[in-house]
DNA sequence: CGCCTTCTTGAGCCGACTCAAAGCTAGTGG
DNA sequence: CCACTAGCTTTGAGTCGGCTCAAGAAGGCG
């Protein structure tokens, strides 16, 4: 449930300003969800600022994370495929997002959709990339690929500090993104800083050595992150 | 490398017949690729007859199938988001598809095309359920996710006949698809005989009891195969 | 018939898990 | 400024599901 109340606003509402003809933005608090299991999202969310994530719960309490949502995201590409969301998506942190109507762009390709296509290809293959880690690699290699995938994308969105950039993420959301248990990623990360692979404190993460961290992840040279 | 030659073959060359406007047919042999890693596909197949899958192999062996093509599916989809294949595609058994032009459809919204775009939306959904099995699942409930989505994919195609239907993998494919190694796969299943859960033999599955099969697989009410 | 792939079985091992208990923070309120 | 709390991280000890290695049985096919 929502502590906060809705979470969507209009944008005049509360900052004063002009939102571009209609567009309008939503904030979030973590935990608040921007779309629930089978019922139709607000609005496709481009999230402007903070961290949000796709998840399954199993009846036992075993949570697997299916996606993550970084700034500059979309959120989520496949809605516009017109399927309700089968797994819910909630806020990692506050999260600042503008919202756009839900649906298959028609007519003429504007720069604005086919960077929503763009991002819908790369999700798919993120997604084919993770089973092949969540089936077949090992607890190290997993977390390599995880560490190095979310460096690469803050990169890219301009986020990234040099070799640092901000991870606020507790070990269990990594567990839950890796198929492991919070002891073994404690463990496992205990092991990559002692072998100068990364280093991981205070949701901030540092690669010390960018090509060791590749090897260690056993990537294939064109895989999304390249 | 191909074995038996390009595989794709403009159907007035062989049969005869007029093909429908712009359309021609492709023959794949088991093993043969019907897209290469990094290669821009020769079209999108509609597959009419018999069964593929993409893939991704690590240097040292390892082998993860990240989705299977059954007859009646589009393979791939996701190549109309204009990326060239991550992953290749192989034919499993004999293929006999139906080749059209792989490009994002504009303009009107033909039949043809909105199976397109649900089938898109189907696999982002069955990727996105299978990371979870992967990396929360048991040995016996992967299987089970398995077997029962094959088996719901083949009676929507019209290719279930009873409780029963054809299932050409080996058991080491059965692995390489639920990330398992192919004696834990003999063994599961052959636990599975024993509580009545399925029977598979002879590339042939029977499912005694559903509702058993499916409470096995732990999966959530509207999970794709619903 | 002989070859090759697939399936099956046995024995031992290990990577990751479970359970349990401390240490840390960071935030809250007195 | 400090006690108090709640969530997160760390450590230890023991277990187990699935893996490895190895060999034999059972198909399928030329």
């Amino acid at each position: 449930m929502d502590k906060m109340g809705c979470g969507v606003s209009n944008r005049d509402n509360n900052m004063g300003q002009a939102a571009p003809l209609g567009e309008d933005f939503a904030f979030f608090r973590p935990h608040q969800f921007l779309a629930r299991e089978g019922e139709p999202p607000d609005g496709l969310f481009h999230l402007q600022e903070g961290w949000a994530c796709r998840y399954r719960l199993l009846g036992d309490g075993r949570r697997q994370i299916t996606a993550v949502y970084l700034p500059g995201d979309f959120c989520e590409p496949y809605w516009i495929l017109g399927r309700l969301p089968s797994q819910p998506v909630v806020a990692l942190t506050n999260v600042r997002a503008a919202r756009m109507p839900c649906r298959l762009p028609t007519g003429a390709m504007t720069d604005g959709q086919k960077r929503l296509w763009r991002s819908l290809g790369e999700s798919c293959e993120r997604q084919a990339s993770w089973l092949v880690t969540l089936g077949r690699k090992t607890a190290l290699e997993r977390l390599a690929h995880l560490l190095l995938e979310l460096f690469e994308r803050m990169r890219r969105a301009g986020l990234a500090y040099g070799q640092q950039c901000a991870l606020p993420l507790t070990q269990m959301d990594i567990a839950d993104l890796t198929g492991l248990t919070p002891v073994h990623v404690n463990r496992t990360l205990q092991s990559m800083r002692a072998r100068g692979l990364v280093e991981l404190q205070a949701k901030w993460l540092r690669i010390p050595d960018m090509q060791a961290l590749r090897e260690t992840a056993v990537l294939t040279p064109n895989e999304v992150l390249a």
